[in-house]
RNA sequence: GUGGGCGUAGCUCAGUUGGUUAGAGCGCUGGGUUGUGGUCCCGGAGGUCGCGGGUUCGAGUCCCGUCGUCCACCCCA
């Protein structure tokens, strides 16, 4: 259909200057707060090996990537961050001084169904820490989504961070109902996931169901679910084993948080797991305060990921953080800011013989560092006030006959400033 | 993927039980005398009513299909 030309494709954007205002916005805010915490930016192909990608997922990934078959080659566009990151420092494993710490804004792709806050293709403000252990790390990270969020005017808890650790589940588990069949961990996590959409319910009947990979007696998988409804680290540490590390790790990132002064908008919630299966150690979402909308962020600690992709142990740990949701958000609370065009100075001949020395006077402004426009046609003066004041310009330069006999220039000031004339340099 | 709402000018929308040349506000544009903005006044352009079929003497209005969009569910971060 010819109508189709006429529109970019389905989950896909189109940037007009006022978009790409705010987005220029929000990136410099992202790339502001990376510099303060001492993150290097870097960046990697939108276009990887298919198999980048399903290497370590299910078939269920391969149906939302963007992929395509060239000269034999199997192609995709990046659905995320993480595998080229961690392909990257696979590459210099040998020679990196740990810990790294690397940051990314990027567009990523996944085809997949649209709802409100999700996109096909989005940008992502992505922050990983290689070779760190400790939840000093995770800390560290926390700490940056919540200066991000100050700057962009979401301060008073009007975001909200989960933490949960999935070792601790994973201790608990297997020290408890899981302990003859621990393999049964990883598809348990699967539904556990679905807790707040499907209800605790229809979670104890998939995992009691006799037929299904976890097949747990009905009390068991009740006990399962009430570990998932814990808000508390002390009501968690009692379910969990004597001297859990993962336990130790919580307790420890809290009082790390508390010195960051933002462990007040910090709650420790059982029922995060997160769907990724590579995550190994504490895992966190964020959220708007009304849980409106999709979650803003989300991240945690994948430990065991580049020995996954063939390459030597190392700890890591990161979040993403999507362009679509936070902008959602801004919106909803009416913080998304009034951006102007940034012009300094409009500069206009009156009458084509004063052109000339007009495109000197813009040279010369321009040369000093002003942001200049320079009125390319015949237009009228009062038009050239009216777009100059549009744009947000400071200054309106008119150059004609009677400023050239005296070898002068008008200066208007916009915005009730007044006018005044200045001998033209040079 | 399922169900529902919507699709009329660049934008937000109105269009009476189907009836002549489809409207408003905002925006855009020209003017209100020769070189000066934001207000005000006057004028103008712009729509194959998403697209394709059907019913009818006649369809923006009714029916079917299709595409787009929004919401809910499903799925998944």
């Amino acid at each position: 259909m010819a109508s189709s030309l006429l529109q970019a494709p389905r989950g896909t954007r189109d940037f007009y200057p006022e978009d790409l205002r705010f987005r220029t916005w929000l990136f410099d805010h992202f790339r502001e707060v990376a510099r303060r915490f001492g993150f290097e930016e870097v960046d990697a192909p939108v276009v990887e090996h298919e198999e980048l990608f399903t290497r370590k997922a299910g078939e269920e990934i391969v149906e939302q990537l963007y992929h395509f078959e060239l000269h034999g080659r199997k192609l995709a566009l990046r659905p995320e961050m993480t595998p080229s990151i961690a392909r990257m420092v696979r590459a210099r494993a040998g020679g990196l001084r740990l810990p790294l710490r690397w940051f990314t804004v990027t567009q990523n792709w996944r085809y997949e169904r649209m709802t409100r806050g999700r996109k096909r293709e989005h940008f992502q403000w992505n922050l990983d820490v290689w070779g760190e252990p400790g939840v000093a790390a995770e800390a560290e990270l926390l700490a940056a989504i919540f200066t991000l969020l100050r700057r962009i005017g979401l301060g008073a808890g009007q975001v909200r961070v989960q933490v949960n650790s999935r070792a601790l589940l994973e201790e608990t588990l297997r020290a408890g109902v899981l302990r003859d069949r621990p393999a049964a961990f990883e598809p348990l996590c699967v539904r556990i996931d679905k807790l707040s959409k499907i209800g605790a319910d229809a979670v104890v009947d998939q995992l009691v169901d006799p037929a299904g990979p976890v097949g747990l007696p009905p009390a068991d998988a009740r006990d399962v679910v009430a570990l998932l409804g814990l808000r508390s680290l002390d009501d968690a540490a009692a379910a969990a084993p004597a001297g859990s590390p993962a336990i130790t790790d919580l307790r420890r990132l809290f009082e790390l948080l508390e010195a960051y002064g933002v462990a007040a908008h910090v709650d420790f919630d059982a029922s995060v797991v997160r769907g990724l299966a590579y995550y190994t150690g504490i895992v966190f979402e964020a959220f708007d305060a009304e849980r409106k909308l999709r979650a803003v962020c989300g991240g945690g600690r994948y430990d065991r990921l580049l020995e996954t992709l063939g390459g030597p142990a190392m700890p890591a740990v990161g979040f993403g953080f999507g362009d679509v949701v936070i902008a959602e958000l801004l919106a909803e609370h009416d913080l998304v800011p009034a951006l102007s065009r940034g012009l300094d100075d409009v500069v206009c001949a009156l009458g084509e013989a004063q052109r000339p020395a007009a495109i000197r006077l813009a040279t010369r402004l321009r040369e000093a560092g002003r942001s200049v426009e320079l009125v390319l046609g015949d237009v009228r003066p009062k038009r050239v006030l009216d777009d100059a004041d549009r744009a947000g310009a400071r200054r309106v330069l008119f150059f004609g006959p009677d400023e050239a006999a005296r070898g002068v220039v008008r200066v208007r000031e916009l915005g009730g400033g007044g006018e005044h004339e200045e001998p033209l340099e040079g």
